[in-house]
DNA sequence: TTAAACTGATACTAAACTGGTATCAGAAGG
DNA sequence: CCTTCTGATACCAGTTTAGTATCAGTTTAA
């Protein structure tokens, strides 16, 4: 069980690079370089952070992504749902339909108990969180 | 991120059931049957939980499959480690080796952390408590 | 005014994983 | 000896993951 993929890896990495630098525009290169992420697949991830509004692009030779929003609001749950989407529990048994007694089935209560604590843990960790290495 | 795959849903759901007919040996094709998993499927789950030593059987006619653990000791986490490998985070980055400052790794830190709270969760279930519907 | 450094938008790929199916062999029991 | 079971594999299609490639358009500064 992967908790987190490499593009919410690389997003949330890139995200606090640029919440360290909050008011210029640094180019996908230079963070992939500086990072040791392919420079591609980041494009990728950044168009991304673009349209989802957690980064804003300028094009042209000056030009490269800024952070959009405050560190703080950024929470890494908000990431991983881009880029993983929802946390999940396995799907309702009885291949397409969902079995009858849903509410009485154990397993998927314990599931959903599960899933809502690490929804949870990973709600409770923003951007700024990450950078200070404490409470944020 | 989904939390359980089917080959581990399938596999806790059955040792459900054999739990709960501890002295008998049950064939596969009766539990896949009953519950509507796919036999041929299950047939392959059934295999790894016997080789885990979680699960005996009897071949021939009168044979099948029979729990082989107390029911309060087989935890979810062990039926998950077995078909889903152990919770991780996400791979160290710059490819192949590890990066040096490992230590200091906030990301990493944090993730660790979410981790364990999830594998206590896990390992906090057992079939026993899952077949109580309480404390286990 | 044009070359360089950027982003936008997509298309492609290989490998792994997931969920499922199929086969053939051999054991046990009546 | 026939049926019901397991043991052991091999196969398969669809999705996901991680990564690569391409081409077009924008901005700036020499
Ligand atoms: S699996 Fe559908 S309710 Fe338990
Ligand atoms: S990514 Fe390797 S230590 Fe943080």
């Amino acid at each position: 069980m992967k908790l987190l993929t490499k593009d919410s890896d690389y997003a949330i990495r890139t995200l606090m690079h640029l919440a360290l630098h909050p008011h210029e525009f640094i180019s996908t290169k230079q963070i992939s370089d500086g990072q040791g992420m392919p420079y591609q697949f980041l494009r990728r991830i950044v168009q991304k952070l673009i349209s989802h509004n957690l980064v804003e692009s300028k094009e042209g030779i000056r030009g490269g992504i800024k952070i959009k929003r405050e560190p703080e609001d950024i929470k890494i749950i908000d990431v991983m749902q881009i880029f993983q989407g929802p946390v999940q529990l396995s799907a309702c048994m009885f291949r397409n339909k969902l079995c009858e007694n849903r509410a009485n089935c154990v397993l998927r209560r314990e599931l959903q108990r599960i899933e809502s604590i690490v929804r949870n843990e990973f709600r409770d960790v923003s951007i700024q969180k990450l950078i200070n290495g404490i409470k944020g």
